[in-house]
DNA sequence: GTCGCTATTGCAACGCGTTGCGCTACGATC
DNA sequence: GATCGTAGCGCAACGCGTTGCAATAGCGAC
């Protein structure tokens, strides 16, 4: 059942993040590409984590010609925008998180490979325990946690 | 001046954790050869973090004909002894610690490049605060967190 | 000291991510 | 719509780490 408590002059099209950006990157000098717009499209179609080379593999089918580093430059472009945030799983590769609400950390499970996120509080209670310990201000952003999960024990 | 309250039966030589490595690797099957113990060789002179490169850079020095492979296989088979442990650095990079004395997770500075230790009682918060939250079990020897120590922040 | 089993080595290829460089094409200005 | 400065592109090479495979060489047994 839709919900019926949307505001909504214009019904047809929800407003979404990605929507501005061709403009935010023109106002700040940045260009508008075609790939650029391919990568979007991908990342539109994605909510949550995803890892840099299935981003590759999704922009290939929509344009074979695609590079990797220019996917990872603009990956790093739109991470400034804040529109995505990358993290590091346990085996190095880079995990990309679409669209974050907020700041936080992840857990990583080497049982069985899932990720989780830190909850907020959780997350906080390590920021401030390092913060007293060292005075060290800790990047929640980039933090994944090995170990594992609790159906993975033993 | 010497400590003059050691125990010495044998007071030529000081008991070192690197002296049974030989012994041990037979005792289970495996195998003491001329590359591992370059590698033996080399660690011995470290105390605390080395990058996996650095490694591989002072064994060549020992033996021209060094390959990575071997010496990344054999790390493996030194940390399954126990004598080392690896965790990842902010970049990826595999950082080694020599002869651990109690498992710890790390601290990478993105300003300035240091890593810390991070203490036991520090590290026993974030284990039990992750445990609390999802019945995570933290493998705090993997564990490198990033940020800005005291020095480097703004 | 010799023999034989198999752990280990070196090599070559791969995967992921980064970087420098010359050429292309976006888009602001007129 | 044509011009032009420069942001971004593709490419090629690099660095780090891993893996499969055929050849080598530890080392335990005799
Ligand atoms: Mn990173
Ligand atoms: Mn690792
Ligand atoms: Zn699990
Ligand atoms: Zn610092």
């Amino acid at each position: 059942m839709p919900q019926p408590d949307s505001p909504d002059p214009a019904r047809a099209s929800v407003a979404s993040p990605w929507d501005g950006v061709a403009d935010r990157l023109r106002a700040s000098g940045l260009r508008w590409t075609p790939q650029r717009r391919n990568l979007v499209e991908v990342l539109r179609e994605h909510e949550g984590h995803v890892t840099a080379t299935d981003l590759i593999a999704r922009c290939r089918e929509l344009d074979g010609t695609t590079t990797p580093s220019t996917v990872y430059r603009t990956l790093d472009v739109l991470e400034n925008l804040g529109l995505v945030r990358h993290g590091h799983a346990a085996d190095g590769r880079e995990e990309y998180h679409v669209l974050p609400e907020h700041v936080h950390g992840h857990l990583y499970c080497v049982g069985c490979g899932t990720t989780w996120e830190i909850r907020p509080e959780t997350g906080a209670l390590i920021v401030d325990a390092l913060a007293a310990d060292l005075g060290f201000s800790v990047d929640l952003t980039h933090v994944t946690i090995a170990g594992r999960c609790e159906g993975c024990q033993e």
